[in-house]
DNA sequence: AATCGCCATGTTATACTATAACAAACCGAA
DNA sequence: TTCGGTTTGTTATAGTATAACATGGCGATT
């Protein structure tokens, strides 16, 4: 996964990657007979706008920019359903959501989150999911859902002056 | 950590871990200087009534009814210290709070979260972050601070019927 | 093409979580 | 005993999220 997540490459051709996940949205919503609206596709596409996850309000205003009711109901409306569809997650330390890279099926999902440039990329989790499951199965505990949110600097922002990998 | 945290066995001494938890904090503010005021004790106190993770406004109610003034910023601030001193822990894909068993030095915590007693325990999370770290140095980032949340059900919950392994 | 029913959206209100800002009281060190 | 910093009181507000009900649009079936 790592190396499909160009979010740390400061000059990927970002146009690509909206365009890529805007179509790939179409193409899953049309496969599981579901509605792409036009309130849901631009949440999706306001997401994507760059790699640093977005909160609920903060996308509320291009909503009313775009003529939509910008009342919070429909932006949380908007985002449950990307997230069942595997669309955006939610970061529950920032409380935040950012678009999922590779939305096709269902998998775990980790971040690093740059306290540099607010940028955050999908893990692969499975080494880390493996060392979860033992510590867990020790226990007798049946994992269900993992929340693995890691804040620190990216490779860019280390060699900015300044910055200092505190959370 | 996981055999000295007791929080999914449901028969164990938990008075003993209470007084346990309080008297480890009053050495160590005695040590470091810091001090356990009655307020700051209280919650304390009130964090370790269960092994499940509290919210800030379910404890105004106990912190009012011993006396104390009960606005939001009052329990915010004790807990804010007792965070400081590694007393307890947020959890922050539940907004809340649980005591911590090892309080006497700084580390890194991790969570396994029971759906179906909302109880949690603490985790030894070095093997996590070693996978953690490994993915992480491959795209040069350097880790700060690590959210690990794991819900699912307990040894026991999934023996109760009706309980299922859902978030 | 009309109808029916469901899904999506609009709208109002409110719950829940957390912090800002300033005043007053307390406590401990000099 | 006084001074200065820490803790607490108090009021207000910011920020995040959902409940509940009304309205409207869309698509499947007829």
């Amino acid at each position: 996964m790592n190396r499909e997540d160009p979010g740390f490459e400061a000059n990927h051709n970002h146009d690509h990657c909206m365009e890529s996940a805007l179509s790939t949205a179409k193409d899953l919503c049309r496969e599981r007979k579901q509605r792409l609206t036009p309130i849901r596709e631009l949440v999706l596409k306001l997401i994507w706008e760059n790699h640093q996850p977005m909160g609920a309000y903060e996308l509320l205003p291009a909503l009313a920019a775009a003529g939509f009711n910008s009342a919070p109901p429909t932006i949380y409306r908007a985002l449950e359903f990307l997230q069942e569809q595997g669309l955006v997650h939610r970061i529950a330390s920032l409380n935040a959501f950012i678009g999922c890279p590779h939305p096709e099926s269902p998998h775990r999902s980790g971040f690093l989150i740059c306290s540099g440039c607010q940028r955050a990329v999908e893990l692969d989790t499975a080494p880390v999911h493996r060392a979860l499951s033992e510590s867990a199965s020790e226990l007798g505990f049946k994992i269900a859902h993992e929340t693995v949110e890691v804040v620190g600097l990216c490779a860019d922002c280390q060699s900015q002056p300044g910055e200092t990998a505190d959370a």
